[in-house]
DNA sequence: TTTATTTGGTAACAAATGTGGAGCAAATGA
DNA sequence: TCATTTGCTCCACATTTGTTACCAAATAAA
């Protein structure tokens, strides 16, 4: 599958492109190879651009100031990525993203996204909804962590990402769902008895 | 103090105008009273404004299916009220917005503050900026749920906001937190002892 | 290959949090 | 005024989660 059909697969869910829009719309996009365990987005590095992950897995994390690094999300096949906060302020990213599989993005510039938002409007507002979700998504992932238990989460993370399980170390997920490997070692084995 | 002054207080933080455009953006907002326990937005309605709080608390909450509801923030004066989800993309709400105390707020209209967009674009800036400190708030607080225990979590409630403990229910408070009131309460009583 | 290192798992104990019941003081309403 | 409700605290007990230590299997390095 080309450059241009990924792009058009993960568009045509929110607008729709003439085939002369895509075209454009999917020059200014470049491949981009990382090995498993390198950086895409190193902490302190601005992120002027947005990734489509082709193929592999990325993890966002944060380094607290005690040395631990917290797991935020993860990224698989189909999803945007970048550091909405480093690209919406032009700042230095608070966040790493890093490939835990060797990983394939198609990259666009923020400054060519910016020039291609005035030729075609229909791209920005992708560009807007996909702010919004992310945003939404923020928001449930707080409610998740507010209202239920560790095994409650678990258990949402198994029926949304079935796949993570066969993708990501299980001390990854532990950290993402904020608890201990052992403890979710504990509930894993509550669950499959 | 007028309606100006409090507006100029809130913005000149973030951007400076000019007192002609002051001026001008400050026409289009309009003083809204709300009593202690009413809406300033309910659950499926549409947030097509934004308030700027003058006086009073409000309480953000979300309504789950099992019919408990769980409050996801609070608002004191100075901070800007809205829907974010529902105004970005002119949908129903998911959440309530009410206050806990008399309160009153400058409201802008949507379209209002969209008409100015294109007539000040420093106004347009300031909103972006709102919109990326609403996400960042939104992440931290993620953080926060992911990495500290109940107390730690109530402890940095406690220091960064010293005045919500005079003006808002415990109950209210755990519920922010994620515990039960009664797990707050213990909590107190280790800290003041 | 052999040897480290990493990763996932178990068990035992400690600490944190939830649950249900009870009491008390302040606010509210009849 | 008196009764009721509401918000908060405390107690005892159950459950959940964290901590430490240890082991086995998988993986990487020599």
């Amino acid at each position: 599958m080309d450059k241009i059909q990924k792009l058009k697969n993960r568009i045509d869910t929110v607008v729709s492109l003439t085939d002369e829009e895509l075209s454009m719309f999917s020059k200014a996009f470049v491949l981009k190879k990382i090995s498993k365990n390198d950086f895409f987005l190193k902490e302190g590095q601005i992120a002027n651009f947005i990734g489509l992950l082709n193929q592999g897995v990325l993890i966002y994390f944060k380094s607290m100031d005690n040395g631990d690094e917290i797991t935020t999300d993860f990224a698989f096949e189909g999803d945007w990525v970048t550091a909405i906060q480093s690209r919406l302020s032009n700042s230095p990213s608070l966040i790493n993203i890093k490939a835990i599989e060797n990983s394939e993005l198609l990259v666009i510039k923020q400054q060519d996204l910016s020039d291609i938002y005035i030729k075609i409007p229909k791209i920005e507002r992708l560009g807007r909804i996909l702010m919004e979700q992310a945003y939404l998504k923020m928001v449930e992932q707080n409610i998740d962590f507010q209202v239920f238990s560790a095994k409650d989460r678990y258990e949402r993370l198994l029926k949304k990402h079935p796949q993570i399980f066969q993708r990501v170390q299980l001390y990854h997920i532990a950290n993402y769902l904020g608890i201990d490997p052992k403890s979710l070692s504990r509930i894993r084995k509550q669950i499959f008895d």
